[in-house]
RNA sequence: UCCGGAGUAGCUCAGUUGGCAGAGCGGGUGACUGUUAAUCACUUGGUCGUAGGUUCGAGUCCUACCUCCGGAGCCA
């Protein structure tokens, strides 16, 4: 068998001493300057190493076919580099043409050596990753996921695996995407006329998923504190920046906390994470500051930022969130100079949820910092948040709590669950949702009920706060909107 | 889904009052050879989103539709 050289990873080379050392790198091509200079990216780095090619003694075929998108393997010496834009370098003394890639179908594609929009990047998604963006956005996306997992782990969580394909419709999460193996042309009909779901794969009918938050609760008053880091699916016809129909979703349930433990998980968890991202992506978060910074000063100053990228990132991490009640909020809103200069399109009053614009002045223009609001109005949350006593003017709220964030809006939406059976049995009534199909949730209320808590983190949308990128659609691999389902 | 904007070369864009389809980048060929998104010369490149309509003549005006972007709603 043929010996064929291991390959050092690039960002080994440039990370570790390896001076006078011969080395073999393998990765992709981004420029190949002056019949001379070889730009390899592996994918391990933001970073491309320099391999120095001295044209006169490689074979000019070869030489010719050492364009922008091809895949190489490149072995010498590892040397201190002449010029200035470098450490180090490699001199080559073999060089191997992997994969080719021809010059004039690249210049059909985003491989081709020039600057493109994030539109047209997104439509060839399955190239993207070759990009110094999509590359810097994955790396963060996988430290991340894994900060995430980490996190947990750390603090005696078990991850929880809650089902893709549910019966349930009772979750109130929004619309949801059928999963049948029914015939669409001919489905089989009931006595009355209606499509007859007995003979449906699952026999009964059936949806992706749109939250695991029913199933964790349940695991969670047994196993005490779980949480679930999956796909999620929503068919709402949403076309914005914000939103993906499919998406991850990390959701924690924790036996015997009440509200105040959950907004305290909640924040320290959101702070672990970012600082995790600072801590181990310093290279790309860097190489995405500066590019957010440079997109910046093209644009008028009332649309940049109020702060950097890093100083954001910095910034949540070292700062408190500001907590306050949705009662106190609207009060704030009702004393704010928009809301009496009558700036805001839709109306501030007790009982209407907060819109986008009430959100943001909050938190980017009243407090300058993430925001948690708690104790909405009881009509306008879910079934199974937990009733508050009414306040004095006898006004009924849950203890549901939202973590606002500048520029993502709701980055995660939670409460105190609903403990109590007869309570919880009023609210499924008043919202319309039919006991029976219930029986299996409401059974963790009969058999040794307890106080817990938990809450719904959009994986994309913290990541979004972390890398600065504005469209959702730009730091997962392969959106899914409507619309839209390529790749 | 609603409001606003956009769609012209592989990409980023210009295109005047309705009158011959343009530039830069990229690609090709050659030169150069310690470059840093190299440089220089030459060259290549078009279903003007789609379908209709008005007009002697439409990238330009009108209608419908499609897709994308920004904002809103729904939400994470």
């Amino acid at each position: 068998m043929q010996q064929t050289a291991k390959r050092t990873r690039v960002v080994d080379i440039l990370n570790t001493d390896n001076i006078g050392q011969t080395l073999t790198v393998k990765g992709w091509v981004r420029f190949f300057r002056q019949n001379r200079f070889l730009l390899l990216n592996d994918g391990s780095t933001i970073h491309n190493i320099q391999v120095v090619v001295d044209y006169e003694s490689f074979d000019e075929a070869l030489i010719k076919k050492l364009t922008t998108g091809a895949a190489v393997s490149a072995t010498g010496q590892v040397v201190e580099s002449q010029g200035s834009g470098q450490a180090v370098e490699i001199l080559a003394e073999t060089l191997e043409l992997l994969g080719e890639a021809h010059p004039d179908q690249v210049q059909t594609t985003i491989l081709q050596p020039k600057a493109h929009t994030l539109e047209t990047l997104r439509e060839q998604a399955h190239l993207r990753f070759r990009t110094n963006t999509f590359g810097a956005v994955f790396r963060i996306r996988h430290a991340l996921a894994f900060a995430v997992h980490q996190y947990f782990n750390e603090r005696g969580y078990y991850n929880l695996h809650t089902p893709i394909i549910t019966a349930s419709d009772a979750e109130g999460a929004g619309e949801m995407f059928q999963v049948t193996t029914l015939s669409l042309d001919a489905p089989p009909r009931t006595e009355e006329g209606g499509i007859d779901y007995g003979e449906d794969f699952f026999g009964k009918e059936t949806s992706l998923t749109v939250s695991g938050q029913l199933e964790a609760e349940l695991a969670a008053m047994a196993l005490g504190q779980v949480y679930t880091f999956g796909p999620t699916f929503r068919a709402e016809n949403s076309n914005t920046s914000r939103h993906l129909a499919e998406f991850w979703m990390i959701e924690p349930e924790v036996a015997f906390n009440d509200l105040r433990d959950n907004m305290d998980l909640g924040e320290d968890f959101l702070k672990y994470c970012v600082k995790y991202a600072t801590d181990h992506c310093v290279d790309d978060l860097a190489f995405l500051h500066e590019r957010e910074t440079k997109a910046e000063s093209q644009l008028p100053k009332a649309q940049r930022n109020e702060m950097p990228l890093l100083e954001r990132l910095a910034f949540v991490v070292n700062n408190e969130f500001e907590r306050l009640t949705y009662t106190e909020a609207v009060d704030v809103l009702r004393n704010s100079k928009p809301y009496k200069k009558n700036k805001f399109e839709y109306p501030i009053e007790w009982g209407i949820d907060l819109q986008s614009e009430h959100e943001r002045y909050l938190v980017e223009k009243h407090f300058m910092k993430p925001v948690i609001l708690v104790d909405y109005p009881a009509a306008i949350k879910a079934f199974y948040m937990r009733l508050n006593d009414p306040d004095e003017q006898g006004r009924e709220t849950v203890a549901a709590m939202d973590i606002l964030f500048p520029g993502v809006g709701e980055i995660m939406g939670g409460s105190q669950r609903e403990e109590r059976l007869d309570v919880l049995q009023q609210r499924c009534a008043a919202f319309d949702i039919p006991a029976k199909e219930m029986d299996w949730y409401l059974d963790t209320r009969r058999f040794g009920t307890a106080v817990h808590a938990g809450f719904g983190l959009g994986f994309e949308r913290l990541m979004m706060f972390v890398t600065g990128m504005t469209n959702i659609r730009d730091v997962i691999p392969f959106p899914r909107a409507p619309k839209s389902a390529e790749f």
